[in-house]
DNA sequence: ATATGTGCAAACTGTTTGCAGCCGC
DNA sequence: GCGGCTGCAAACAGTTTGCACATAT
């Protein structure tokens, strides 16, 4: 628990109950949860919480860089407590995503056309290796 | 024109004034719209034009792969011709989003990793070239 | 006392659904 | 006349906004 508090304090961002839990769920769910997720999850045993807040820290989240969002399926944002560059799985059929730790070599051709680039998202949609297992 | 009524019909899709002048859109337009775009624009030579088809139309044609969805700007879907593999560049500043040309060093990699993978995307996200040369 | 965070409700946006009417083979 | 396409309106989901209250320096 400690940790987030450093965090928090490292970025210049108020210590509040609801930032410590939220920062805490992502710190120990790499599911790449959406709003709603970590907000029911989350509601449980934090009755109060409003999920106003929950959108609210995510944004203030990101914004200091501490967490990134993830736009791989589409139809709402998905959350991941940031560590180092790596890609993403969606599987179509169980709907998990899954972590890929590989980098993007991609990015020094990137940098030659001129853009200045700050996110590298990639994101490979398919079906996962235990919905194969399972169908086969 | 008749290019398009022929990707429709060797897709056995029937070919509709509808389906044909989204088609014809995105085959010259290159610009990753919206469905909000694309009926905006072609609404005023088409007024009976409803949105729905053009949600319909979109979903027909991306389901037999002539067109592709791209989920770069997080809140809405943008459609794009589709023309071999290649990656995207969102600029925060203008909006705008450019292909790039680039193939996906990665696939032969995820492929090792067991999962069927269907779809590549690659977003890259940050200031494009022009604005840059605006701030300077 | 002031600035910041929280939480409720309402608004907004992009998308989907239900259904009636239409068109073409 | 049947199946698929179109288009309207209503429903829905995710997110944002406005504002009052709480909290902490």
């Amino acid at each position: 628990m400690e940790e987030y508090v450093k965090i928090l304090k490292e970025n210049n961002l108020k210590v509040t109950p609801q930032r410590l839990i939220v920062l805490k769920y992502l710190g120990e769910h790499h599911t790449h949860p959406t709003t709603d997720i970590i907000y029911r999850d989350l509601k449980t045993n934090n009755p109060s919480l409003s999920k106003t807040t929950v959108y609210n820290t995510l944004e203030a989240l990101k914004e200091h860089g501490i967490i990134q969002s993830i736009t791989i399926s589409g139809s709402e944002l998905r959350y991941d407590f940031k560590q180092g560059m790596h890609h993403h799985f969606l599987c179509k059929k169980c709907g998990r995503i899954t972590d890929i730790d590989i980098e993007c070599p991609n990015l020094g051709k990137m940098l030659e056309c001129g853009h200045n680039v700050e996110e590298v998202h990639g994101y490979f949609k398919g079906i996962c290796k235990n919905c194969l297992k399972k169908e086969a």
